[in-house]
DNA sequence: AAGTGGTCTAGACCACCAT
DNA sequence: TGGTGGTCTAGACCACTTG
């Protein structure tokens, strides 16, 4: 099934037989054989099915529980990990206070409309200028109250046939991804600013008055799928007043 | 050297040998035994030194250099990496630029004093309430012009005997604490906020008249050494108007 | 050619989980 | 008791770097 390194003499370029067992697997992920919480084979039974040894398999796995797809039970298997949340590793904490358990957020989508990609976003995203796009626009309340704006940018073209009605449960924008067009997030480059919010948005955030003259802090999103494709561009706005974004780093 | 897992029966918790491993280089290595960029012994004289084998070894060194602790060159060697820099894996970007390579920042010591702990601080860092401290101030410059301030508090138990003079080379705090303490800054977390400066530190940044309405960009961070220790509280705020702070997530 | 990291195998045993 | 992940070994060979 799998080709190996070392059978193969002159070969130009191979990849490592890991290598080739991990882009497997993720195909097979993508493709939707295994859900959330299903537990993939056992490393032997892959091992066999693949004509590889189990260390081989074990350190595919590895890499695969690193980057967030898998998680691993001892004693139990191996298992699809849930698909990353809209706020991916992020979430909001009192300021100052580092061990807090945050409130759970909601979600409300609010919009979905085209428009064509900004001279940066296109950059970015490896489009072509004025590239048609999707804007979604949803906000995030923590008890009740709004706490973040997300303005999210998808590429038109990738993602034809997209339809308002899939946002409206609430669930986020990577789950809808995942979802309907089998296109798992992993990794992202995040921006970080103090801004004055724009008048719009700022009622959107339920700012008015005084309230109007209080900075935000504004996320700007690059998103890479599994596959290393780059598919969004969201822009965050999120009240700081009372809260802080805590991010882990290294 | 090494005490393996399976030679020792009804032992109550033993730690994995590549583990063991592990820490036993980290030792070595904040003790001094190799300076920066420095190679060390090879996989397998390690492997013989310890009486374990290669691959053992092999997964101690790819813990670490996961870690950034050590980095790896086919064909050459393993070597301690150089310390983490102040801005750890941040830099700053023009907004909505996502591959730009920033500028070098230089920085400027302005003070070192003592005080003691907030609360925050001190269950933060798991120390006793209002506990000494020493706050560090220094002042980051891009083509020299002021981008951000530093407040860095450290344990003044912990780093007693610190002195003024180590931080006038602006080679910045981290890499003052190995080469005087032998400790490694390996992780952190990171609070995020937008706010208003304080008219003293405003002045600092070089803000003055209408500037001193526009946001800055907090960053609160906590820190780790490379053996769990919490070593750091450092409050930075960063001119957000021209740059953007980036952070790489997954 | 010699030395180093990087990959792979086959086989062994341990620790944990379910039954 | 049997299956699963987790660790470890000894030996092999590949790919890259240096002399």
């Amino acid at each position: 099934m799998i080709q190996s390194h070392y059978m193969i003499a002159n070969a130009p370029r191979r990849q490592p037989l890991y290598v080739q067992i991990k882009q497997f697997l993720l195909r097979r992920i993508a493709e939707g054989e295994w859900l959330e919480h299903d537990a993939l084979p056992s490393e032997w039974d892959l091992a066999d099915e693949m004509s590889v040894s189990q260390g081989t398999v074990r350190k595919a796995l590895s890499e695969l529980v690193a980057d967030g797809l898998l998680y691993r039970q001892q004693g139990k298997g191996t298992f699809v990990a849930p698909v990353l949340s809209d706020w991916g590793n992020a979430l909001l904490q009192s300021p100052g206070v580092f061990d807090e358990v945050p409130d759970r957020l909601s979600c409300e989508f609010l919009a979905i409309s085209r428009m064509n990609a900004s001279d940066d976003m296109a950059v970015a995203l490896q489009l072509r200028r004025h590239a048609p796009m999707f804007r979604v626009r949803q906000l995030w309340r923590g008890q009740g109250r709004p706490v973040a704006l997300d303005e999210v940018y998808l590429p038109a073209e990738r993602f034809d046939g997209m339809e308002a009605r899939w946002f409206r449960s609430g669930v986020g924008v990577y789950a809808t991804l995942q979802q309907r067009f089998g296109v798992r997030v992993v990794e992202s480059r995040e921006q970080y600013r103090a801004v004055m919010l724009p008048r719009e948005d700022a009622n959107l955030l339920g700012l008015s008055g005084a309230a109007l003259e209080e900075p935000v802090l504004s996320m700007l999103r690059l998103t890479f799928s599994s596959v290393g494709e780059r598919v969004e561009w969201r822009q965050r706005y999120c009240l700081s007043r009372d809260l802080a974004l805590l991010q882990k780093g290294c």
